[in-house]
RNA sequence: GGGGGAAUUCCCGAGCGGCCAAUGGGGGCAGACUGUAAAUCUGUUGUCGACGACUUCGGUGGUUCGAAUCCACCUUCCCCCA
């Protein structure tokens, strides 16, 4: 077990890179150290690319030192450009005060906030009355334009134009490092790598203002082994809200991991021990398998609670491992006089949602990729009645993967 | 302020008066093979009462028997000059 934090950080490899690595190694030897990680509250929900950081917070505050959440209420008015290619939705203030308030939620199933263990604080309490004059000649005097158009994030936008709207979010990044060093003794700011220069922009301010000695240090960002950026699906981010990601969505999405991206996830989104991961590393083929669940359970048992975790994973037995108990799939109540019509199968399907059309279900049944009660669906025009039904419930997959419950109402 | 170019289906990107629901790639979905993985191969990928019909090619009007393709205006974006 390692005694500083920073070597924990290290050997489960979260680190990218840090300003000084000796002194903040030093640093975080004795408990106490204030630090923090900002979130923009762009959606309203955390996904799993925060929930990095919010583990690196955790094991943190696990080793005595005290986090600050900074919510982006002001910057998020801005947009940081970093990563991406395109303007940033411009947000109001409306919605921003909606998705803080859920932030501040979701943070809490990591974070103890309690007795100041931990602070929230939203940046929008310094920066919106910050007036324009003073601060160009108190904080913008510190910035270099040269220096900043030589920075990756700003580099490649140039190619496709940067409005000067978001060239400011690294001063006003900056600025929030600054304001945490006065008034919370913030000594660090951490955050993923794509916030590297955002942070030296921190560093360098409250050097120079303050001649403060801050520090920071960046995460990898969460990539599969091939570098995409993980927690992304079709249906776009792998989210913390389980309104918007169901607990068993979340643990399909880790069940179903690459191979290859297994161990990192164990090491990063979980807190089982190196010398358990270990054990898992030396795992071969189909038993990688055993990993794959461990690392779904764990992560569903941190962001939506051991007992759905329990859930979800009974679930998936029942459906990939034999078994075949429906009473926890999703379902659709069919009623009598619906049945009465003689309604298509697709018809009760696309209603159900479990086809975005019927061309779709007409396409899915030619290639045999559908199935009623376990036997494949080829007949566009198949009517479903009361003899489809056992022990009033009727079972629908869909490929492989997707399994779906009618039942009478 | 002046000049030039671009906007196409989920994304990139062809098409430049009828043969266009629109080549190709990516992605998605399904099938085969598997380990609920990856890779590979095959099929598919606007909607519907489906050998047909309907709605799509930034917006609005127009020319034409007929427009994603031509014209006008508008909106947005990019490039060059100042």
């Amino acid at each position: 077990m390692a005694d500083n934090v920073f070597d924990t950080l290290r050997e489960r490899g979260y680190i990218a890179q840090v300003t000084h690595e000796e002194e903040v190694r030093e640093l975080l030897a004795t408990p106490g150290v204030s630090f923090y990680i900002g979130f923009d509250p762009t959606a309203d929900s955390l996904h799993v690319g925060h929930f990095v950081q919010m583990m690196v917070m955790a094991h943190m505050q696990r080793a005595g030192h005290r986090p600050i959440a900074l919510l982006g209420g002001g910057t998020g008015m801005i947009g940081d450009p970093s990563g991406r290619s395109d303007l940033r939705q411009v947000l109001t203030p409306e919605i921003i005060a909606h998705n803080i308030a859920r932030f501040r939620r979701q943070m809490q199933i990591l974070i103890d906030f309690s007795d100041g263990k931990a602070i929230m604080v939203d940046n929008a309490d310094w920066l919106l009355k910050l007036n324009y004059v003073e601060f160009l000649r108190d904080i913008g005097a510190h910035f270099s334009v040269n220096r900043m158009l030589t920075a990756d994030c700003y580099k490649q936008r140039l190619e496709h134009g940067l409005t000067f709207l978001e060239f400011n979010y690294m001063l006003m990044q900056s600025y929030d490092f600054l304001m945490l060093y006065r008034h919370y003794n913030c000594r660090m700011q951490l955050g993923g790598d794509d916030q590297w220069s955002n942070i030296l922009g921190g560093v360098e301010l409250v050097r120079r203002k303050d001649q403060g000695e801050v520090y920071g240090m960046t995460f990898k960002l969460l990539t599969t082994s091939a570098g995409i950026k993980m927690g992304k699906t079709a249906k776009g981010a792998v989210w913390l809200d389980p309104e918007k990601t169901p607990p068993a969505e979340f643990y399909q999405y880790w069940r179903n991991v690459d191979d290859a991206d297994v161990i990192n996830c164990l090491k990063l989104l979980t807190f089982v021990p190196l010398d358990e991961i270990g054990r898992y590393a030396a795992l071969k083929d189909a038993d990688i398998n055993e990993a794959k669940k461990r690392l779904a359970f764990e992560v569903t048992a941190i962001v939506h609670g051991e007992e759905a975790a329990v859930l979800a994973r009974k679930q998936a037995q029942d459906l990939f491992e034999g078994g075949g108990h429906s009473d926890t799939l999703p379902t659709t109540f069919i009623t009598q006089s619906q049945l009465a019509g003689k309604p298509l199968l697709v018809d009760i399907l696309a209603d159900a949602g479990l086809i975005p059309s019927k061309g779709e279900g007409r396409r899915l049944m030619a290639q045999g990729g559908l199935y009623l009660n376990g036997q494949a669906v080829h007949d566009f025009a198949r009517v479903i009645g009361p003899e489809d039904f056992q022990n009033g419930e009727a079972i629908v997959r869909k490929g492989k993967k997707v399994h779906h419950r009618l039942k009478l109402d």
